[in-house]
Order: structure tokens, then C-alpha cells, then sequence
RNA sequence: GGUGGGGUGGCCGAGUGGCGAGGCAGCGGCCUGCAAAGCCGUAUACGCGGGUUCGAUUCCCGUCCCCACCUCCA
């Protein structure tokens, strides 16, 4: 079975073929770098890099694509607004700072947010801000051609021309008359409420640093061109796969087709949107307060409980959190991790290809179906578990490559987790705790099960979880060795 | 008003016209000195009302409710 993938734009799932043999070019949204990331940031990270896994493992070379929109009208305004009067310093927003500096400092905060979770990096990262001219060339383009147009009011804003567009709306399959009127309806300079900026004019004291020479007079982008102009720089005019979350169908992946189809180019031909993640059924917003931010998740839970959780349900599915739910995550990564140590031998060697059961493959296949992936996983780790228990370690030993095959395309295998296993702390922990193993094990075998199971009685509250195997305990720290 | 997506057992979450995925939690058993871990077993589940069908959670019609997008949003 060959992979097929859900598209957006036809609203159905069709066989994935890329436009190049053996490579495919993805584009996906990153953040605009204005505050620190959010669950829903790195929800949609997650799917993108389990996607990308997925392509790899299937055999494609891939090339990733995933821009930093480090310029928009939020950055300027947090930047502004540490320098007014009625500023006060907080935790994200320590201290005064020009607007290029607050962005790279977030820039620098999503990418501790998807190392910690595991999330590999693309292989090209590109900024909106260092793209000026290839946005220029494409706004040439779209005016030669008649679908965008300098605004009429002077203000050197340039607009997208949606009435010349007739396919407009055809990603979201909605036509412009009835969509609802924006509540800020402004009509400014456009032609229609519906045309959407491409450049926005300099304003009287917005900083000169965020503002750049243009043909059409001083300014700074729109926030749609950017991903334009990257998109087809890096990828070409057609490229195979664009991404993002699903609330940036409407209107940002919208205007982007708009303007690259109406430009002449054949851009994506799959769109994939990743689900919203909510906070017991609710949309997560700062508005309400019901958020939970990646850091909070990674004080409750393991980092690798956490990436589970993140990509447990199926990508296009909402994503509900609620309080427990990364407990019941980290007791199903331990129950699989508990496995592989007992099942696997030190070192091995991992081929995915080789050792994929084909239950998983079928499940990925169909448009990446992780929570299917994730039954052929724990049904791989049951039927080990059964193997030991039978005393059949060459079995055990098969279903263990298996599940560390599977857990390395989910990206679970090498999630960096804290060091607890070296350093001389580490260490005078271990020879203290060899030591209370050593007496209870004499205790036992004296049969003084008082004194044994003391010594686990402490252990236990002291966060060591004590388990006797045929071969002696072991111990293990609980709750992620906090 | 427009456009999409949903309502599955205590919770999460796949899926299918007929043999009840998976995880977490619970209960019973095996194992264990006792535990832990593991294994086995264990649930009148598919919003509501009709219809099609030998048979519907799955298809059709109606209905109720929820969510998202249409404004910055992953």
C-alpha cells in the first residue's frame, strides 16, 4: 500500500506521488515570533516532523522548508509597547527592546521548544525579513499581471486585486460575497474590503529598522507574501507538500494561493493542515486563560511523554489536553520503555525498513493514522512482554527491534530526556542505592522480610521504585527523576 | 449568514455494513514471602428519531448539540 495523504484543497485523501521521484519538497508555516511558543506551535511541529519521518522512512530524501516570520505588526507593537509609559516588565517581556531583537530571542525560544520535544530541524529555516527581494519580484509579477495594484490613498501600501482573481476562495471553497464582512472593514486604498495587503506603506512612527525600500516606496511586508516568495524560492514554482495549522487555512494559505496561482505559478499540490489542540473542548487562548504552555507540560511530565501526547491523536484531529492526560502519556511511554530494557540487549542495531510490522506501515500509510500505528505498537510490546514472561528471549529479542523501529519513525526512540545517568551525583546515587539493594537482598535471603521490605519502604518514598526480577532488583527514579 | 469538522464504553482515541483497535483507569485471576512489573480474563460503546438492509455504530433522511474558520493565530 502506498501512501496517501488527506489534501485540503480537494477535501479528500489521495495517492501521495511527488513531483520528483525518491524527493519531496515541504513547505510548513512556523511562528510568527512574537511571544513564546505555545501547545498549539509545537502540536503542529510534532505532526509536521512525524510526517517528514514518515517520508523518510518510506524512502524519500526530503527537503523541509519552515519559515520564521520575524517581522508583522505584534512583533512591532510588543516591541512599542516596551518602551511606552505605562510599560511593566514580565517574565516574557523583561526589559526594553528593539523589535529585531525581541524576535530573535522568541526565534531562539521555539527552537528550545522543539529540541526539547524531539522535533528535528528543517533543513532550511528562511526569515521574512532577509527575502525583500524575491517578495519585490513577485509583486512585479502579480501588478504586470494585473491582480494587484499600488493603494490609491498614497499610502504606499500594495494590494492583492481578489475580484481579478475569480478562483479566489477556492482553498476554503468559499466565494468573497458571502463571507462575512471584517468587523475592522477599512477600506482605505483598496478596491475591494476583500484585497488583502502585500506591502504596507511606512507609517509615521513605526522604526525605520523595520522598514525597507521598495518600488512601490518605503515599507514592509505583508505577512502572506513572505511564504510566497520562500516557498517557490527554495522549493520552485511547484513543490509537493504545503503545511500548517488548520486555522491558517483561512485566510493566510488562502491569500499565499492566490497570489502564487495568480502569478503563474503551480505551487503546492497537496495542503495538509494539522488540528486544533484545546483545553478540555475549549480552543486554547490567552484571552481566556485556558493555556498550558510547552514548559509547564515538560515540569509535569517527561519530555518523551510529552511528544507522545502531542502526537497520539490523529494530526488532523483536535487535540483535547486536560489535566492527567500527560500522566496517562508517561505511563504508556514507561510501560513501552520497560519493555526495551528488558527485551533488548545493550547495543543493536535498528533498520526500520526490516523491522516495521506491516500493521504499522498500513496504519502511517493511511494518512499518517498514528493512534492505528500506536495499537500495532503496544500490540508488538504485549506480545514481547509474553515472550519474556515464556522465557523465549530470541521472540522477545524480534518483538523488541519492532518496537524500537516504530518508536524511532514516531520520533519517541532519541526525545533527549534529562541526565540523570552521569556525573558524580549520579554516580554517589548509585553506589548508595547498590548498597541498600545488597542489604535488602541479605535480608531476603534470610528470609527477614521486615527488614527488606523497609529498606524498599524508603526507597519508595525517597522516589526509587524498587522491582525484583529473576536476575535481582533493579531501581528506577519515578516521575521523570524530578 | 457562509465554509468545514465532530458527537464511540469511567477518560482519551481509531475504525468498520455482520467476527467489540489501542492506551489510561477499574475489577477478578496467575506470578510474587508481600509488592512492583508482566501475563490472562473482564464492559447491555457508538447523540436522538425515522428509513434502506437478512443485518447499521458504519449508508440515506430528519433532528439536537459541540467545535473550528470567515479578524491576528499552529
Amino acid at each position: 500500500m502506498a501512501l496517501r495523504l488527506y489534501d485540503t484543497k480537494t477535501a479528500s485523501t489521495r495517492d501521495f506521488e511527488p513531483l520528483e521521484p525518491g524527493r519531496v519538497s515541504l513547505y510548513y508555516c512556523g511562528a510568527t515570533v512574537q511571544g513564546r511558543p505555545h501547545v498549539g506551535h509545537v502540536r503542529s511541529a510534532v505532526a509536521f516532523d512525524l510526517l517528514i519521518r514518515w517520508l523518510e522512512a518510506s524512502g524519500y530524501d526530503v527537503l523541509s522548508v519552515r519559515n520564521v516570520t520575524d517581522i508583522d505588526d505584534k512583533i512591532l507593537e510588543k516591541s512599542e509597547a516596551s518602551y511606552g509609559a505605562d510599560y511593566l516588565p514580565s517574565a516574557d517581556y523583561p526589559a526594553e527592546e528593539p523589535w529585531f531583537a525581541l524576535a530573535y530571542r522568541f526565534e531562539q525560544a521555539f527552537h528550545e521548544a522543539y529540541d526539547a520535544l524531539g522535533v528535528r530541524r528543517p533543513r532550511c529555516e528562511p526569515r521574512a525579513t532577509g527575502h525583500m527581494t524575491e517578495m519585490f519580484e513577485l509583486m512585479r509579477r502579480l501588478i504586470d499581471a494585473g491582480h494587484a495594484y499600488p493603494a490609491s490613498d498614497g499610502s504606499g501600501d500594495v494590494y492583492f486585486d481578489v475580484r481579478s482573481w475569480p478562483q479566489y476562495g477556492e482553498l476554503t471553497r468559499q466565494s468573497v460575497e458571502d463571507m462575512q464582512d471584517a468587523p475592522d472593514a477599512d477600506p482605505r486604498g483598496k478596491r475591494d474590503p476583500r484585497d488583502f495587503a502585500l506591502w504596507k506603506g511606512h507609517k509615521e512612527g513605526d522604526p525605520e529598522s523595520a522598514s525597507w525600500d521598495s518600488p512601490w516606496g518605503r515599507g514592509r511586508p505583508g505577512w502572506h507574501l513572505e511564504c510566497s516568495a520562500m516557498s517557490t524560492k527554495y522549493l520552485g514554482s511547484t513543490f509537493d507538500i504545503h503545511g500548517g495549522g488548520l486555522d491558517l487555512r483561512f485566510p493566510h494559505h488562502e491569500n499565499e494561493l492566490a497570489q502564487s496561482a495568480a502569478a503563474g505559478d503551480g505551487f503546492a499540490r497537496f495542503w495538509l493542515h494539522n488540528g486544533m489542540v484545546t483545553y478540555e473542548g475549549e480552543k486554547m487562548s490567552k484571552s481566556v486563560g485556558n493555556t498550558i504552555s510547552p514548559q509547564e507540560m515538560l515540569e509535569q511530565a517527561r519530555p518523551k511523554a510529552v511528544r507522545y501526547f502531542l502526537g497520539q491523536a490523529h494530526y488532523r484531529s483536535q487535540l483535547d489536553y486536560r489535566p492527567g492526560a500527560l500522566q496517562e502519556a508517561e505511563a504508556a511511554v514507561e510501560r513501552v520503555e520497560s519493555f526495551l530494557d528488558r527485551a533488548l540487549p545493550e547495543s543493536f542495531s535498528l533498520r526500520p525498513q526490516r523491522h516495521l510490522p506491516d500493521a504499522f506501515r498500513e496504519a502511517m500509510d493511511d494518512d499518517l493514522n498514528v493512534p492505528a500505528a500506536l495499537a500495532a505498537l503496544h500490540e508488538a510490546v504485549r506480545a514481547g512482554n509474553t515472550a519474556l514472561d515464556a522465557g523465549d528471549s530470541a521472540a522477545a529479542e524480534e518483538r523488541g527491534l519492532e518496537v524500537a523501529a516504530m518508536m524511532s519513525v514516531l520520533g519517541l526512540l532519541e526525545v533527549p530526556e534529562p541526565d540523570l545517568s552521569s556525573g558524580p551525583a549520579a554516580a554517589a546515587l548509585e553506589t548508595l542505592i547498590e548498597a541498600q539493594l545488597a542489604e535488602r537482598a541479605e535480608a531476603k535471603s534470610a528470609k527477614d522480610f521486615a527488614s527488606a521490605d523497609a529498606i524498599r519502604d524508603r526507597l519508595t518514598a525517597a522516589g526509587v521504585q524498587i522491582e525484583d526480577t529473576p536476575a535481582g532488583a533493579t531501581w528506577s527514579l519515578t516521575k521523570g527523576g524530578a
